[in-house]
RNA sequence: GCCGAUGUGGCGAAAUUGGUAGACGCACCAGACUCAAAAUCUGGCGUGGUUCACCCCACGUGCCGGUUCGACUCCGGCCAUCGGCACCA
C-alpha cells in the first residue's frame, strides 16, 4: 500500500540497501543483446561529491537506464582516479598516509554515489592507486618503452615550484600550473616523455571520424595540435666552415627579404656562433632569459630584446651577408629554434628591426603597402630575381623547390604539439618501472617483477623534494639484466597516464593475468557515450586518444578511437555564478538528499537546461521539483485501488475523453523517446513529464468518468517514462502496486504512430502571412478541404471581400495562407 | 589577431524539414479552501494601444539588410558575451 505521504529519506534508503545487496546492474560479457557502453569521467576522490559530479553521473545514468530498457546490454562502470598531488599534500599537512586519505575519501564518495541511485556495475570498480591497477599502468609503460614511444631526454621543461614537480605542456594554463595556479618556470632536466608527436597527424586527421563529438572540443584539439605547412631553409655560417643553421618558415616567398637571423637563447650551437667580443653580452642575455617566467616571456606586449652574436649567415638566394642575433622571441622547441627575419613582412621582425636599426628589404608588393609600416598581406613578389612577379602562394612552392634542387631547403610540415612529459617528482603516483645499472645503463624492470610497489617507509614532512626520496628501501635494487647493484627511477607517472586507459580496464576489471583481454575489450569498446566536463577537452581526451592508438600499434587492441560519442556537460552555477568554496556558494549533495531526496536532485539537475549548457542551481528550482515528485506520488496514492497491472485497453469502447487520454500517453512516449535519442534533451523530457502529469490530473477531475483501464495505462506509462530519472519514486510506487519485479527491468514503452497525435488540430488561417483565424479541424484533411474551410472563415471572407486571391498555400495539418493583392 | 559556441519575457528556457513565437517550470498577481498560515487546487502573466470587459490592432527572438506567400530558423554584413589558441616564424 502507498502511504498518504512520500518520505524520500526512508524510501530511498530502503532501496539503496536492497540494490546494494543484489548489484542488479551487472553487465554481461557474454550476452546476445547488443552492447552499449555508457561512461562518466571517473572522479578524483577529493573527499565529497560536488554538484558537477551529480550532474555528470545523473546524465550518464539516465542514458544507461534508457538503453537498458531498450534492450541493450549496458556497461555502466565507475572508478577512482586516485593518484595525485592532493592526497600527498593532505598527507603532508595532516601527517596522514596518502593511501588512507584516498581510500577513506573513496569510501565516503562511493556511499554518496549509491545514494544518488546510479545503476552502476560495482563489480567492475577500478581504483587507479591500488597495485592491482597500477601494475598494469606500469606494464603498459613498458610496452610503450619497448615500442620506442616512451623515452628519457634532457630538455627545458615546465617546473612548478609550489608543487615541486615538472608539468606537461597541457598542464600549463596561461603560464600557470593547472592545479595550484602558481607561475611556471623552465628548468633543464632529464625527464620521461611519451612520443605523442608520433601521432600528430593521425590525432588530427581522425578528429573527422568523431562525428559524435562537439565542434568546440574538436576545435580545441585541432588548435592544440597546431599543424602548419612550410619549408626548411638552410643557411651557411660565413665565419664557420661546415656549420649550417636551418630555419622553419611558412613564408618561403619572402626569402629575398631576409636581412638578419634570430636564434633562441637555448639554441644548441649558440656558443659556437658567438664571437669573443660578443660573448659577455650574449651570456648575460641568456642568463636573463632563463630567469623570466613563462608568463613574462610569452607576453606579446613585451618589447622585444636581443643581442648580436657577431657571426653571420649568407643568404643563398641573394648572397647577402646577414647578422645572427639571439632573441627570446625565437622559441627553442618549435621548428628549428632559429628564425629567418624579414622585417617588412613580419610584425615581430619589423618591431625588432626598428628597435635595433636593422635593414629592411621589401619583397612583396600589394595594395596598401606603406614603407613605414609592416606588410603581412599576400601580394606580388618584387626584388626577388626570377621569382619577381609571382604570387606569394606560387612563390612559396617555387622558392622551396629551388632550394630543394640546390640542396639548401625542403618542404616541411610542423606541429605545435610537443611530446607528453609524464614523469613527476612526487610520491603518490605509479612508480616508473625503470632501473639504472652501472653496467647496463637504463634497464626496464622485468614484467614478472611488476608491480614496482610504492614504498611505505617515507617521510611526508620533507620539503622541496619528493617524499619517495626519503625511503630507505626503495632506491636500491638489482639490475634485471646483470644482477649488479642498481638504483630505481625515483619518479612516478603523471596521473593522466592512469586515466588514459581506465575505460579499457572496466571491460575486464578483475583480470590478474593481463591488463585486459583483447577479445573482451574489442567487444565493449569503443565507449558508445562518454560524458564529462569540458575542462578535459585537451588533456585527458587527447591523451586517451593517443593511448588507444599507441596500444593498437602495440597489438593490444583493434580500434582507433576510444570514445565514439562525447557529451561535454556545462558547469553547475549557483544563482548565476560558478559554484566554488571560496565564494561560499556550494551546495552539498548530502543536504539535498536529506531534505528532498536524490530523486529531486536528479530531476532538478536535468530540468531547466540542456546537458551541454551551464545549469543554474536555485533553491526555488529544487522546491519545484520536489513538489512535482510529491504531486506524482499523490496521484498514485489516491488512485491505487483503480490501477491494474494487467489492464485491458479496448480502443473501440472508449469515450472521446478516454481516447484523448490514451493519445496523450502515446504522444508522451514518442516525444520523450525522441528527445532522449536526440542529444539527450532531458530538459524537454521533464517538461513532457509535467505535461503528461497535468493531463492525467485533468482526466481524473471527474471521478465518475474515469475508465480504470485507461487510467492504469496512463499511470503505468508515466511510471516507466519517469523511471530513468526518478529511480526511487518509480520503484517504490511500482512495488506498492503489487509488481514483483523492478520497474527498471521493464522494457521501454512503445507508441503507436497513429495514436501519437491529437484527434483534432488547430488550423491556422493566414492572410498574406498574418494570422487571421484559428479553426478546429479533423486530422489529415485533404488540401482542397482545408482550403475550403479557410475560405469559408467569416474573418477571411470579411478581409478578402472585393480583393483578388492570387495564391493559396496549404500546409497539411498545419495552415492555409491566402495571398491577396 | 585566428578559431569555436552562444544571444528569445522578470528568470531558466521551448519551437521535426522555414509554417500559431514564448511549451514546461521558477518568480509574481488574483481566486478557492482555512479562524489564520503553510500545503494544495483554479485562473492570469511579452510590450504598447483600444476597451467597463470580451474582442480587436500594432510591435516583438542582439543589430542592419536580403530571399520568401510566410523567417527565431536560410543568406550577407555587423555587435556583444563566453571559451580555446597565440612572439608557433
Amino acid at each position: 500500500m502507498l502511504d498518504k505521504e512520500y518520505y524520500p529519506q526512508h524510501i530511498e534508503k530502503k532501496w539503496c540497501e536492497i540494490w546494494d545487496k543484489t548489484n542488479p546492474y551487472k553487465a554481461e560479457d557474454n550476452s546476445l543483446k547488443p552492447k552499449y557502453y555508457a561512461l562518466s569521467m571517473l572522479p578524483y576522490p577529493s573527499g565529497k561529491l560536488h554538484m558537477g559530479h551529480v550532474r555528470n553521473y545523473t546524465i550518464t545514468d539516465v542514458i544507461a537506464r534508457f538503453k537498458r530498457a531498450q534492450g541493450y546490454n549496458v556497461l555502466h562502470p565507475m572508478g577512482w582516479d586516485s593518484f595525485g598531488l592532493p592526497a600527498e599534500n593532505a598527507a603532508i599537512q595532516h601527517h596522514a598516509n596518502p593511501q588512507k586519505w584516498t581510500l577513506d575519501n573513496i569510501a565516503y564518495m562511493k556511499k554518496q554515489l549509491k545514494m544518488l541511485g546510479l545503476s552502476i556495475d560495482w563489480d567492475r570498480e577500478v581504483t587507479t592507486c591500488l597495485p592491482d591497477y597500477y601494475k598494469w599502468t606500469q606494464w603498459l609503460f613498458l610496452q610503450l618503452y619497448k615500442k620506442g614511444l616512451a623515452y628519457k631526454k634532457t630538455a627545458p621543461v615546465n617546473w612548478c615550484e609550489k608543487c615541486a614537480t615538472v608539468l606537461a605542456n597541457e598542464q600549463v594554463i596561461d603560464g600557470k600550473c593547472w592545479r595550484c595556479d602558481s607561475e611556471v618556470t623552465k628548468k633543464n632536466l632529464s625527464q620521461w616523455f611519451f612520443k605523442i608527436t608520433e601521432y600528430s597527424e593521425e590525432l588530427l586527421k581522425d578528429l573527422d571520424l568523431l562525428k559524435g563529438w562537439g565542434d568546440n572540443v574538436k576545435t580545441m584539439q585541432y588548435n592544440w595540435i597546431g599543424k602548419s605547412q612550410g619549408s626548411i631553409l638552410k643557411f651557411k655560417v660565413k665565419e664557420i666552415e661546415g656549420l649550417e643553421i636551418p630555419v622553419y618558415t611558412t613564408r618561403a616567398d619572402t626569402a629575398y627579404g631576409i636581412t638578419y637571423l634570430v636564434v633562441a637563447p637555448e639554441y644548441k650551437d649558440i656558443e659556437k656562433l658567438t664571437t669573443p667580443e660578443n660573448k659577455e653580452a650574449v651570456e648575460k642575455y641568456r642568463e636573463n632569459a632563463k630567469k623570466l617566467s613563462e608568463i613574462e616571456r610569452l607576453s606579446t606586449e613585451r618589447i622585444k630584446t636581443g643581442t648580436p652574436l657577431g657571426t653571420h649567415i649568407i643568404n643563398p638566394f641573394t648572397g647577402r651577408v646577414c647578422p645572427i642575433w639571439v632573441a627570446d622571441y625565437a622559441l627553442v622547441d618549435y621548428g628549428t629554434g632559429a628564425v629567418m627575419a624579414v622585417p617588412y613582412h613580419d610584425e615581430r621582425d619589423f618591431d625588432f628591426a626598428k628597435k635595433y636599426n636593422l635593414p629592411m628589404v621589401q619583397v612583396i608588393d600589394g595594395e596598401g603597402f606603406d614603407k613605414d609600416k609592416v606588410y603581412v598581406e599576400k601580394g606580388t613578389l618584387i626584388n626577388s630575381a626570377q621569382f619577381s612577379g609571382m604570387s606569394c602562394e606560387d612563390a612559396k612552392k617555387a622558392i622551396t623547390e629551388f632550394a630543394l634542387e640546390n640542396g639548401f631547403g625542403e618542404f616541411k610540415t610542423q606541429y605545435r604539439l610537443r611530446d607528453w612529459l609524464i614523469s613527476r617528482q612526487r610520491y603518490w603516483g605509479a612508480p616508473i618501472p625503470i632501473v639504472y645499472c652501472p653496467n647496463c645503463g637504463e634497464v626496464a624492470v622485468d614484467e614478472k617483477d611488476l608491480p614496482v610497489l610504492l614504498p611505505e617507509d617515507v617521510d611526508f614532512s620533507v620539503q622541496g623534494k619528493s617524499p619517495i626520496e626519503t625511503s630507505k628501501t626503495f632506491r636500491e635494487t638489482t639490475c634485471p639484466k646483470c644482477g649488479a647493484k642498481a638504483v630505481r627511477d625515483m619518479d612516478t607517472m603523471d596521473t593522466f597516464v592512469c586515466s588514459s586507459w581506465y575505460y579499457m580496464r572496466y571491460a575486464d576489471a578483475k583480470n590478474d593475468k593481463e591488463c585486459f583481454n583483447r577479445d573482451i575489450i574489442n567487444k565493449w569498446l569503443p565507449v558508445d557515450q562518454y560524458v564529462g566536463g569540458i575542462e578535459h577537452a585537451i588533456l585527458h581526451l587527447l591523451y586517451s586518444r593517443f593511448f588507444t592508438k599507441a596500444l593498437r600499434d602495440c597489438n593490444l587492441l583493434d580500434f582507433d578511437e576510444p570514445f565514439s560519442n562525447l557529451l561535454t556537460q556545462g558547469m553547475v552555477l549557483k544563482d548565476g555564478s560558478k559554484m566554488s568554496k571560496s565564494k561560499g556558494n556550494t551546495v552539498d549533495p548530502d543536504e539535498i538528499y536529506q531534505n528532498y531526496g536524490a530523486d529531486t536532485a536528479r530531476l532538478f539537475i536535468l530540468s531547466d537546461s540542456p546537458p551541454a549548457r551551464d545549469f543554474d542551481w536555485t533553491d526555488a528550482g529544487v522546491e519545484g521539483c520536489y513538489k512535482f515528485i510529491l504531486r506524482v506520488y499523490r496521484l498514485y496514492s489516491k488512485y491505487q485501488n483503480r490501477i491494474k497491472l494487467n489492464y485491458n485497453l479496448d480502443m473501440n469502447s472508449l469515450s472521446k475523453k478516454d481516447e484523448n487520454m490514451v493519445r496523450e500517453a502515446h504522444i508522451s512516449i514518442k516525444k520523450i523517446t525522441n528527445d532522449i535519442e536526440n542529444e539527450f534533451q532531458f530538459n524537454t523530457v521533464i517538461s513532457r513529464y509535467r505535461e503528461f502529469t497535468n493531463a492525467i490530473y485533468d482526466y481524473v477531475k471527474n471521478e465518475d468518468e474515469i475508465n480504470n483501464d485507461v487510467l492504469s495505462f496512463a499511470l503505468l506509462t508515466l511510471l516507466k517514462l519517469i523511471s530513468p530519472v526518478c529511480v526511487f519514486l518509480a520503484e517504490e510506487i511500482y512495488s506498492n502496486l503489487g509488481a514483483t519485479n523492478s520497474i527498471h527491468e521493464e522494457a521501454w514503452c512503445k507508441y503507436d504512430e497513429k495514436l501519437a497525435k491529437t484527434s483534432s488540430l488547430t488550423l491556422i488561417v493566414q492572410l498574406n502571412g498574418k494570422i487571421k483565424d484559428k479553426i478546429e479541424v479533423e486530422q489529415d484533411l485533404s488540401n482542397s478541404e482545408l482550403e475550403e474551410i479557410a475560405k469559408n472563415s467569416p474573418k477571411i471572407k470579411e478581409a478578402t471581400a472585393g480583393k483578388a486571391i492570387t495564391k493559396v498555400i496549404v500546409v497539411p495539418n498545419k495552415l492555409v495562407n491566402i495571398v491577396v493583392k
